[in-house]
This record gives structure tokens, C-alpha cells and sequence, in this order.
DNA sequence: GATCGAATGTAATGTTGTAACTTGACGCGA
DNA sequence: TCGCGTCAAGTTACAACATTACATTCGATC
């Protein structure tokens, strides 16, 4: 099979994934929303909301407004399609719509790339902190800024 | 001794503290900066550079610009006399300057409050992960945002 | 007191994020 | 089929956050 026949089929089965999830949490899967999420997942970095109504307007030909593109991101991320990446003002799409989990992203000051990993011994840890410190409901969100394996190297 | 000498007394020791050390890096500890400061400090959760430009222009019957707050700021957080809090794109004043070390905010969604805490196991662990990733000179920010006890008893 | 660099002021602009309201598509029961 | 309810998306306006470029001031040094 070659390579890009198989990065085409994480595409299409990603976007399979997204739909199927959020159509099982009642919401539609407009035309819109595919076009969001499709935008979102062809970026190689976090993309600002910005980015993404640039892309999507190129794509359609007709320009699509950065608050309707909020909308769709906010709901994504309710929804654990997309993720915000609170140090970038950007957001990436959850490549496991279906894993609910926290997660940490590692940032690179030069080139912007994110790296997502999973722990959940870190998170963990810091949930029983905020709980050791009275909060409820807690939304950890771990970012490293940093200068990534291949910037470094330069 | 009355309580609210002690709690001008702290404020002073930290303004002395945070001017020591900036003056220490080289940098000059000017009326602007003390004034910055000051209202920083005297904010009980994190404010905004334009908070704290607001705060500034009052206590000195002025209007003092929300870039020149940013230029201040920016310096306080690389000399550690103040931290930023990204997911509420606001900072707060280091309480000890002197001490080097990762922390970890929670911030409350409800009432804005953020309290810090120290905790090198997690902050270590975040560190060898980004690490382990082929990330160098990397700087955790760990925030958990939630419902602090007191909000969450309402 | 000339001059040089750092700090600050000023103005403009760019970027990110929300809110309120309108329009349009679609399904469904009368 | 008509009217209505509902939700998505469009439109407009604005608020909040951040940066840039350049001018001015101030202090230290010569």
C-alpha cells in the first residue's frame, strides 16, 4: 500500500471517527463542521481559528467568518474532537475522538510543532493535587514550551 | 502587632525582595517598574496587563499604556518577580522571587481566584517527559482550571 | 553641558475571542 | 401544504489581548 493511499485512509477514517462521535453525542455532522474539522486536521501544527476560516474560505470559495469557526471548535473540543492548546491560541484535532483522556503537549518555540503525549501518572498527579486543594471539576491542561528534537539540532 | 501591619509588612519585604533581585540582573528598578509592581501585588488574582495598566493610571492620576505594562511585565517574568498565567492570559507576582522553580496554578472558573502550588514530583516528571520527547530548554506551565472549594460550596 | 543608551510615551495596528441578532434549512404535526 | 419549532450558520459589532514603530525623556558618563 503506498504511503499516501495510507495517510489518505487516516484522513477519511479520522473524519469517519469525528462523525461518528459526534453525531452519537446528538449533534450534526453539517457540511460546515466536516469542512472545519477537515481543515484543522490537514495543518501539520496547531491552527489558530483564524487559520482555519482561511482555510476553509480557500477551500470553498467564499468567505467564511473566524466566529463560526469558533463555534465549531468550541463544540469539537466539548465533543474531545479537537484540543486547545492554550499557549498557541491554536487548536489540534484529536487523532482519538474516542479516548477520553488529559494529555500534554510539547511545543516548539521555533518551529511551532506540537507533540501530544499521553501520562497518566503525570496527570493524575496533578488532578489529586487541585483535589488535595478543594477544586472539583478539574481540566488539567499541561503544555511544555521548548525547543523540539529537530530545531535543536540546527 | 495588627494584622494589617503585618500584611504591609509583607508587601514591603516583597517589593524590596523583587527589587533586589531585578537590580541584581542589571536591570534598574525605576519608579514605572515599582508602580507596575506594586499593582500586581495588589491584585488577589491574576490581572491583566490592561488590569494593571488601569490600576496604574489611577494611582497615578495618568494614563499609563497598556504596552508599556507589557514591556514591564515581560520583564518581570523573565527575571521571575511575576509569573504568567496563560489560560487566563493574565500574571500575578512571584511571592519569591529567589526561588527557581516550575509551579502549577489552579484557577478557579468561577470566581477567577488561582492558587499555586509547588510540587517538583509532578513538575519533574513533566520536565523527563518533555525530555524523553527530544525537548531542550523546555518550561512546563501546568494550570488546572475548575471550581475552587469556596465557590464550589455556594 | 554634550551625547549616548535605556526607559518610557504615543499612536497605530494586528490578533484573538464574544455577544446579539438575523437568516436559512429542515422536520413535523395540524 | 402551511405554520411552527429548532438548530446551524451568517452578519455585525465590539471587547480583550498583544505587538510594532517611532518619538521623547531621563540619567549616566565623558
Amino acid at each position: 500500500m503506498p504511503v499516501h493511499d495510507h495517510q489518505l485512509h487516516e484522513g477519511e477514517s479520522l473524519r469517519e471517527a469525528a462523525r461518528e462521535r459526534l453525531t452519537r453525542q446528538g449533534e450534526q455532522w453539517t457540511g460546515m463542521r466536516e469542512a472545519v474539522f477537515e481543515a484543522l486536521a490537514s495543518f501539520d501544527k496547531p491552527a489558530s481559528a483564524y487559520d482555519i476560516a482561511e482555510a476553509v474560505s480557500k477551500a470553498q470559495e467564499r468567505r467564511v467568518a473566524a466566529n463560526s469557526v469558533y463555534r465549531i471548535l468550541d463544540l469539537f473540543v466539548g465533543a474531545n474532537l479537537a484540543r486547545r492548546v492554550e499557549s498557541a491560541n491554536a487548536y489540534v484535532a484529536n487523532a482519538h475522538p474516542d479516548c477520553l483522556h488529559d494529555c500534554i503537549f510539547l511545543i516548539c518555540d521555533q518551529c511551532g510543532q506540537a507533540v501530544h503525549i499521553d501520562n497518566d501518572r503525570i496527570t493524575g498527579g496533578v488532578r489529586d493535587a487541585a483535589k488535595s486543594a478543594g477544586f472539583t471539576e478539574t481540566r488539567p491542561m499541561i503544555e511544555v514550551r521548548g525547543t523540539c528534537g529537530d530545531c535543536d539540532s540546527d
